[in-house]
DNA sequence: TGTAAAAGTTTACGGTGTTTACGAGTGCTG
DNA sequence: CAGCACTCGTAAACACCGTAAACTTTTACA
């Protein structure tokens, strides 16, 4: 015994620096030789073992794809919530400019990495519990980063709201609401998830492809989409 | 010689056939076991054939399925038009409407097929020209569909368009505009775009799961980005 | 009818995920 | 300190996979 303070044995940290590797190994796959790169065998290869031997760590190449994919998230909200931090303390406008923007910039500078956190991975075709796994996790983590700054913008200004929100969309809403407790009224989360559909939908169009039909630079489409965001959001463009 | 009229002979309807069947054979394997069942042993198995005979119509299962995924485009096309004709003759109002709603019912009914898509394939992590393939050109037809609708509706009522695009924007759109003889202002391009930004971000991330983190029925927050839309457009919103 | 192209098969190679059985090392415990 | 259980890793094997080459059968046409 070595340390007096009881944190965590020899064997877990050995095991989750092995996690560690297998992860790094997998991205780094993933970017440079593309997803279907992406094997046990690789991994192992490269990190001196058998495949077999990574059966110890994850009962799956798709389970193990699972918590890549949690990680890569995991980045992508980090360096949002990074550049968010840049552009001031949280009641500083400006916030949620610079987080969309950072999310555009991080999914360009990422493609492949984006493709796998934001394509369907309801993978298998089969029944599959949609609510688990890390990735899930993740996707709230990352969810959170973005509501927050909302919640934070319409305490700050109370922005202009849907003046009238259908009753069966308010049967909808209304419960999540409850359920984490998030000090929004319907009408301003309907704002936020229409905002995060454009935010979404623009980066996505973008990243897939489905914009190079004509359109060489996609920033002004982009940072139009931002600007009428903004405009019902009743904040003022600021520009990059 | 049967026939007077010399259309495509005996062999050439016989290999029309064959191509047929390996694509119906492979979306049948897609939608039952799932994107990794496609394979090309699969596909020659489920035909009674062997898998190297394959190679006589497609010069690898990736070119297959650039082709497959190209027919899926098309019959997604095909059922938006198709709607959007019951909802009217050109100049009828709720077209867009009826397209709309169209495209997301065909995706919520085909998940698989919708994924295989719209999501990222710049398959490989290389090179590759992105401008090119079948699918690619099975995109354009579904872009035409709501962008020969976008025009008929901008002929029928000049909607509200953006009072000012941005210089770069406008050097972006423009040439589009030109190449293909679009009759259409910028501006009317810029709302263009916001909107399929916003219909395919509300229908791509719920196909995606990824508005299942308390919303049980998607339906109300589509139908409110719907209304916005046709708001921005000056047209009356007009329930499914 | 002969002949050349097309269509399909056989065989083979290297790769994959996954299971099973086995061995070496680690750490706790009587 | 001895024993033992548990963890980590390997080796062999199975059933697949995409693809290439050589070979055979079928088809169409001069």
């Amino acid at each position: 015994m070595t340390s007096a303070t009881t944190g965590p044995s020899r064997r877990e940290r050995l095991r989750a620096a092995t996690v560690a590797e297998i992860l790094t190994t997998a991205h780094r796959l993933l970017v440079t030789d593309g997803p279907t790169a992406v094997t046990l065998r690789a991994i192992s290869r490269e990190m001196g073992m058998t495949a077999p031997a990574l059966y110890r760590y994850y009962p799956s190449l798709e389970d193990l794809m699972e918590h890549l994919r949690a990680q890569l998230s995991d980045e992508c909200t980090a360096y949002i919530a990074a550049e968010m931090d840049k552009a001031g303390p949280v009641d500083s406008p400006g916030r949620l400019y610079q987080g969309a923007r950072a999310f555009r910039t991080w999914s360009k500078a990422h493609p492949i990495e984006f493709a796998e956190i934001f394509a369907a991975h309801e993978h298998g075709a089969g029944d599959g519990h949609p609510e688990d796994g890390p990735s899930h996790e993740a996707g709230m983590r990352f969810a959170a980063v973005f509501l927050n700054e909302f919640i934070a913008l319409w305490q700050r200004q109370r922005f202009p709201i849907a003046e009238h929100v259908s009753e069966e969309l308010r049967v909808q809403l209304q419960p999540f609401l409850d359920q984490f407790g998030v000090p929004l009224p319907v009408g301003a989360l309907q704002v936020f998830l229409s905002a995060w559909i454009r935010l979404y939908g623009a980066v996505a169009l973008e990243i897939f492809g489905h914009l190079h039909f004509g359109i060489a630079d996609v920033t002004p489409v982009f940072e139009a989409e931002l600007a009428d965001v903004a405009a019902r959001l009743g904040v003022e463009y600021q520009a990059p």
